[in-house]
DNA sequence: TCCATTTGGTTTAGCGCTAAACTATATAGT
DNA sequence: ACTATATAGTTTAGCGCTAAACCAAATGGA
């Protein structure tokens, strides 16, 4: 009980202190919810829609309008309506968007150099097989 | 690398899932950043300042001014100028607040009794001081 | 004594998130 | 064919967070 409470907290502050960091080192204006999104088009293919996006990321959909919204203005995305349904969107990462990824990527990379250099990178590992069952448990749960 | 990266993307989702969560099973109107003031407050005892408190919750000074307002408008905690210094403001619990604390917990105990029973609580509890130097490391560099 | 610096707290702009209300389109059942 | 329901996306209100500008009070050196 105790234990769960301390690894709940330990986890929020690492999750605000690290994401803090990766944004400052990432180029401005870039954002971890921007990055995650320039990720995932650029690994899992073109065409995705808002919605399955969000569900990817886990977010609501509202989210997702959002930081839509400012990657179109950034120019870093194109979103286009779909031809058979006129109520779904598709998305796709522009060039300039698969560079922003790169950017970001080169960016972020001494830090996590630097930190698996003083810590130890094995006890890291050895602890997200263990996250990941406590996050697939609070989405399972989540309903 | 890859560890470090699927790292972090499991702590950034844990730690909004089990804020949804954690948040829902409380009172209406609790949010976690609210518990844990009075959390600290009943903890660590009274006549607080502030900044101290934002810095015992990682938080900036501008975030625990508006934290602190709400807590302040519910009367969970009174807030009164120092005495000696015109500059500061002593925080106190109030006895809603510690009924308040008390019950954001019992609605929380279920939550936490539910995953124990269905994860292995070993496992977690070995994760806490990897964690915990994450942490550390995440904090010290952040200067 | 006076002025520069430091420190505590507030405010504002901006981004992320949820939940819920709302619009528009598609689909299924009668 | 019509109506009810489901689905995709947007919008709004509200909370949390940062960073930076700002105000007020304390402090320390010339």
């Amino acid at each position: 009980m105790e234990a769960a409470f301390g690894f709940f907290n330990e986890i929020g502050i690492i999750a605000q202190l690290s994401g803090m960091a990766l944004e400052n080192a990432m180029p401005e204006g870039m954002t971890l919810a921007q990055f995650s999104v320039l990720n995932h088009l650029s690994r899992m293919g073109e065409g995705w829609t808002p919605q399955r996006i969000a569900q990817a990321m886990q977010v609501t959909k509202g989210a997702m309008t959002g930081t839509l919204k400012h990657l179109e203005g950034k120019e870093l995305v194109v979103i286009v309506p779909d031809e058979s349904d006129g109520r779904v969107k598709r998305v796709s990462i522009s060039p300039e968007g698969r560079a922003m990824r790169e950017a970001c990527i080169a960016a972020v990379a001494p830090l996590m150099q630097e930190m698996m250099q003083d810590l130890d990178i094995k006890n890291i590992a050895r602890t997200v097989p263990v996250l990941a069952a406590v996050r697939a448990w609070l989405d399972a749960r989540r309903n």
